[in-house]
DNA sequence: AGTTTAGTTGGTAGCCTACCAACAACATTG
DNA sequence: CAATGTTGTTGGTAGGCTACCAACTAAACT
């Protein structure tokens, strides 16, 4: 087995473990236990727990995607936006990776390019730039609400508007079909 | 010393240690060695380390409110939500507590109860209701901001809108000076 | 063949939280 | 007052966790 297939083994393993039993649940030991291999051995992919995490993020990016891709249907952007933000799990993750990634300012860049791509994402499917104000204040808007679902998972979707509706709010229209 | 006596000097320690370190050095041990007692003592109080989060989030608007009060000056409503949002050490607090809580249904229901705090100040100042949806969308575009600015600490309020423009932005204006 | 380099292992040090049995101090009540 | 419960306090420990390290193996390279 090639070196980065098993990373991508170990990213793939984490990331079930995530979907499955939430962010609080990854730890060494488990995911050593769940690929076959050794804790000790993690530490040698990832040195510190917070580089796992960042990795973690665009292995979740990617097997997004390929889900999407792979059902088939026309993948509705809004309905992408609406998945990514107001999964519980999904946000305990992205909350998760922030806390213990917002300390390190090199780790934190990543992240950074993380949301850059995002913006681009909504940008572009909305006509705009992703420097666009509307742009950048949908998506804290989009995160903000997704933390209050995150505590209110009773009153799921009542006082929170579709992500169509908030797009709508900041004068985001789809002028383009989705890419 | 009565007993509700050495309860506050605990949480006013664990305050002056997140503040000072943040969140993450907010340990039992450490905790302890400050206040002068065993670590054994404080899982006393407070069984599980989210229960005294839960605590310090009541003890950090009790500390806010007399800082406010104490420094004499009127207390500007704004630049108050301002400081709750967009310093990055009490947004990482916030963070730390959300993710930690979310999973115990109990706790959550106290966190959301702070967050209906909030919600009624904020209403109040702008004359309006809690539930009215631009004001709960106001609080969630505020903790979106916050979250993003924890992540970009370097463009400091550069593409973020001040908290009157954002309060503009979904219809909020003073129509009743501050209580 | 010899020497770096990458991968892998077991072990450990040092944190941490949560629990528990024991003790002390104090109040309650019969 | 004696017995009993309640509350506070202590030391110790069990069980997890991350991060590190020295040793070994295999592969690659020259």
């Amino acid at each position: 087995m090639a070196a980065s297939d098993l990373r991508e083994r170990i990213l793939e393993t984490a990331l079930d473990i995530v979907e499955a039993q939430g962010i609080q649940a990854l730890t060494q030991p488990r995911l050593a236990k769940a690929v076959g291999l050794r804790q000790s051995h993690l530490t040698y992919y990832f040195p510190r727990k917070a580089d796992l995490y960042i990795a973690l993020l665009e292995a979740s990016h990617a097997r997004a995607h390929s889900h999407n891709k792979s059902s088939g249907a026309a993948p509705d952007f809004e309905a992408m936006l609406q998945s990514l933000m107001f999964d519980r799990n999904r946000m305990r993750f992205f909350l998760g990776i922030v806390i213990a990634v917002s300390e390190e300012p090199e780790l934190r860049a990543i992240l950074r390019q993380h949301t850059h791509h995002l913006l681009q994402a909504i940008a572009a499917h909305y006509g705009r730039e992703p420097s666009d104000p509307d742009v950048i204040m949908f998506v804290d808007c989009l995160r903000g609400v997704g933390l209050r679902h995150l505590l209110e998972p009773d009153n799921p979707i009542d006082t929170a508007p579709s992500v169509g509706e908030l797009a709508a709010r900041f004068g985001l229209e789809i002028s383009s079909p989705a890419s």
